[in-house]
RNA sequence: GGCCCUAUCGUCUAGUGGUUAGGACACAAGGUUUUCAUCCUUGAAGCCGGAGUUCGAUUCUCCGUAGGGUCACCA
């Protein structure tokens, strides 16, 4: 049975590369009827924190990529068992005690555990990138436990990856170098050496590898700025994975039919915002309006401004035309903070000017265009803005659209860019247009 | 610097010993019922360089070059 792993070290939040080793590992054990595992490597005592374990576990859950019986594995409790094999090793004369200088607080003696290097040429086949050698001599003897109580990264992976029965290691290429250690200290107990499969990096614009310092790398901040898993999921597959023909829209379960090894890329790849948000805004357009109403949750946004009624019936008739011009719930909201939208809540207020097509001469050739629309209107149905264009437009066409359709949005809107005169209409109502019709005929008049 | 990995439009990528080198995002232009957005159409944009193999290399080989990763008693 193909069984994955995801290792995560519980010393930050969950890196969006972590995410993705997530979801390829989890996918290459779907696609085998496998299962995938998980393992919380904590034994770094002074960096690893229960609370971002526990982001991590979250972050992965909401994500949907779970695991084998929910299973948390903590290093931090199994000393023993590392106990047990480093004192294997050593009696079989593959590793040694050494008394020398603590490398951490200089002065002291310690007594750490070094692999006796066989000195040695290691290939190992890459799934991805095929065979790489490597010439273990340069590694020296190096130190895999602080003391037999205290084992360190390389052990613990190669111990707890046997006895979680790991058959395929998938990790990122920044774990190349990794593996010919890892490979000695299998050899060096005897166990049988997994599958490897090095994926290539997430990179910044910069083409290094992604970090805090190139903006957002928590899975969290994209969480909160409003990327769907769906969207997430689906990006972060196609940053080095395709399905070798050009479709780029993917639900979870398609992935999971669709994912195959042999399709990864070998070279980093740039994260890349802009495609990201048209990917999200895709999936978003998967959303009815009450499940959009959801996912904007605007009762968490505490700096609301207080002209904004989220619950009012105007602005739930507005959702639609915002929800076209963003990609995600922190543009959604910006586009409301910066009083984009606020004509919706109050009366506009322009100058007169602003009221005069391009093709005028006078503002005053407004006027009885106006006065025509708002008799229109008066018997119009205010039911959907498809059924107040239908009142306004034969006359549109007779007299000219952009002659009655400018200045009645502009008397509607107060802006230069805004919806279409019928959609505003539509969501404001019939009472405050025909009353802003109104009051653009007066300004016009003084 | 040593070791290792990588190399197709700006970005993500498809692809082949002979192709008009395909798609998507972004960008530009035009259009769709006035502006913005949406949508549609069109456009610009790429095989890192040099040898070699070959009738023919973007594709295969080698050498460069460039970029990246990694060199802990972190993971």
């Amino acid at each position: 049975m193909t069984i994955t792993r995801i290792p995560p070290s519980p010393t930050g939040h969950l890196h969006i590369g972590t995410a993705r080793t997530a979801l390829f590992n989890y996918l290459f054990a779907k696609k085998n009827g496998g299962k995938m595992v998980f393992r919380s490597e904590d034994t770094d005592k002074t960096r690893s924190t229960r609370e971002f374990e526990q982001e991590i576990i979250d972050g992965l859950k909401w994500l949907g990529l779970n695991w084998d019986n929910d299973e948390i594995v903590r290093q931090s409790e199994r000393a023993s068992v590392y106990r047990e094999y480093l004192e294997k090793i050593i009696a079989s004369g593959h590793a040694y005690i050494s008394k020398e200088e603590s490398k951490n607080t200089p002065g002291v003696m310690v007594e750490v555990v070094r692999l006796r290097n066989p000195n040695k040429k290691i290939t190992f086949t890459d799934l991805i990138r095929g065979d790489i050698t490597f010439d273990t001599t340069e590694l020296g003897d190096l130190v895999i436990a602080r003391n037999l109580d205290d084992a360190l990264y390389h052990f613990t992976v190669v111990v707890d990856d046997h006895l979680m029965g790991v058959t395929h290691v998938i990790r990122g290429e920044d774990h190349i170098s990794n593996t010919p250690r890892q490979i000695l200290i299998q050899e060096a107990i005897g166990f049988d050496r997994p599958v490897y499969a090095h994926l290539p990096l997430i990179l910044a614009p910069d083409r290094s590898k992604m970090s805090k310092r190139h903006g957002a790398v928590a899975l969290e901040n994209y969480k909160e700025m409003g990327y769907t898993k769906e969207a997430i999921l689906n990006y972060l597959a196609l940053l080095g994975w395709n399905p070798g023909n050009d479709q780029e829209l993917f639900t979870f379960d398609e992935l999971v039919e669709k994912f195959d090894i042999a399709n990864v890329q070998k070279s980093g790849a740039i994260f890349d915002i802009k495609k990201f948000n048209w990917l999200n805004k895709e999936h978003l357009k998967k959303y009815s309006d009450s499940e959009f109403l959801t996912y904007l949750s605007l009762d968490t946004v505490t700096d609301l401004p207080e002209l904004i009624q989220p619950e009012s019936e105007a602005f739930k008739k507005l959702i639609p035309t915002i929800r076209e011009r963003v990609h995600t719930r922190q543009e959604f909201v910006e586009e409301i903070k910066k009083g984009e939208y606020d004509f919706v809540f109050k009366s506009p207020s322009y100058e007169a000017g602003l009221l005069k097509w391009k093709n005028d001469e006078d503002i005053k050739a407004a006027q009885p265009r106006l006065q025509k629309a708002l008799q229109l209107l008066k018997e119009a149905d205010f039911s959907s803005a498809e059924s107040i264009k239908s009142a306004l437009w034969p006359y549109a066409e007779e007299v000219g659209k952009g002659e009655i359709l400018w200045p009645l949005r502009v008397a509607l809107s107060g802006k230069e860019q805004s919806p279409d005169p019928f959609t505003i209409a539509f969501i404001i109502g019939p009472e405050e247009t025909l009353k802003r019709i109104a009051q653009a005929c007066d300004k016009i008049g003084e």
